[in-house]
DNA sequence: CTTGAAAATCGCTTTAC
DNA sequence: GTAAAGCGATTTTCAAG
């Protein structure tokens, strides 16, 4: 799309201080959230506001970092990719989190990693071919990047939720 | 943005035939899950190709359903769901697996779930306020939802990692 | 916040090569 | 696949209420 400030992709705002959102605020958001590329008149027609006005909170909502970028939403399923595991993973004693984080870019498979509290130190969502590639992500995380224990779960079915639900 | 084609936004593919991306494709892919706005001249620019040449591949790509949609990125935690769990889940005997997905609908806090294989049912991820309602989700999912057993992990951070890296 | 306007940019299509 | 043109639509910015 056109003139949309798309840059700077990053706005650093004081940490710590929630932004509280009026019902507009959350309306457009509803609507990006749904259409990323939605022109200010599409928006403006959804949420009973001038163009200008939405404009003017679109741009506030990205600098207040609310709105941290607009993303393309990929089906890698369709690439090939069919295989979805949750791996929880618990890392050998005196190996360092940031190197294994670190280590995780040499491993295109591993698309997703949150450091969590309890019995595991991570939870990785690993994408793969197949069961055989899977294997091997497997073994390359216990002998390459410092996994001790590693418990597996393949993903039957994602579940549709609608991401605006978090807003209300 | 102007007359980008945003719908149809869901494209109806043959399911289970897996499409095959050039390097260009995946060059474009690239582009576009980090910029989801990035406009056809601007992507020409990083993959050494026309305007037009890459109009016609996104297009397609978006007719594979390679290209789902694109979303605004939103960041949750500066609106103050600062907290956020991953639940994994059993269901009680005799819960119709639909059923429970579709009772999440009730509860705002839940933004994820995926059905999984292994010891747990589900895996849900929640967002909250804090610890209170945290515990007041959990209650309500056990009381009302028909959820057996509950084992929840906080997120501590999740890691940075490029949302590309499964095209390679 | 709304309305109105200007200039610049973009998407789309068509026409060539 | 490239290059160039025209058209319609959109964003941005600026003005004024």
């Amino acid at each position: 799309m056109p003139n949309q400030p798309r840059k700077p992709q990053n706005a650093s705002v004081s940490p710590n201080r929630p932004v509280d959102l009026d019902r507009l605020d959350r309306e457009i958001l509803a609507v990006l959230a749904h259409d990323g590329r939605a022109t200010y008149q599409e928006v403006s027609q959804q949420v009973r506001l001038s163009a200008n006005a939405v404009a003017d909170r679109i741009r506030r909502l990205r600098a207040q970092g609310v709105i941290r970028g607009y993303r393309a939403d990929l089906d890698l399923a369709r690439t090939g990719r069919t295989l979805t595991a949750l791996s929880d993973v618990n890392l050998r004693d005196g190996v360092e989190h940031r190197g294994f984080e670190a280590s995780l870019e040499q491993l295109p498979q591993v698309v997703g990693a949150v450091h969590v509290t309890g019995e595991y130190d991570y939870q990785l969502r690993i994408l793969c071919t197949g069961t055989e590639e899977l294997e091997a992500v497997v073994e390359t995380l216990k002998q390459d990047h410092g996994v001790r224990e590693l418990r597996s779960r393949i993903v039957l079915r994602e579940v549709e939720l609608d991401p605006t639900r978090a807003l209300a």
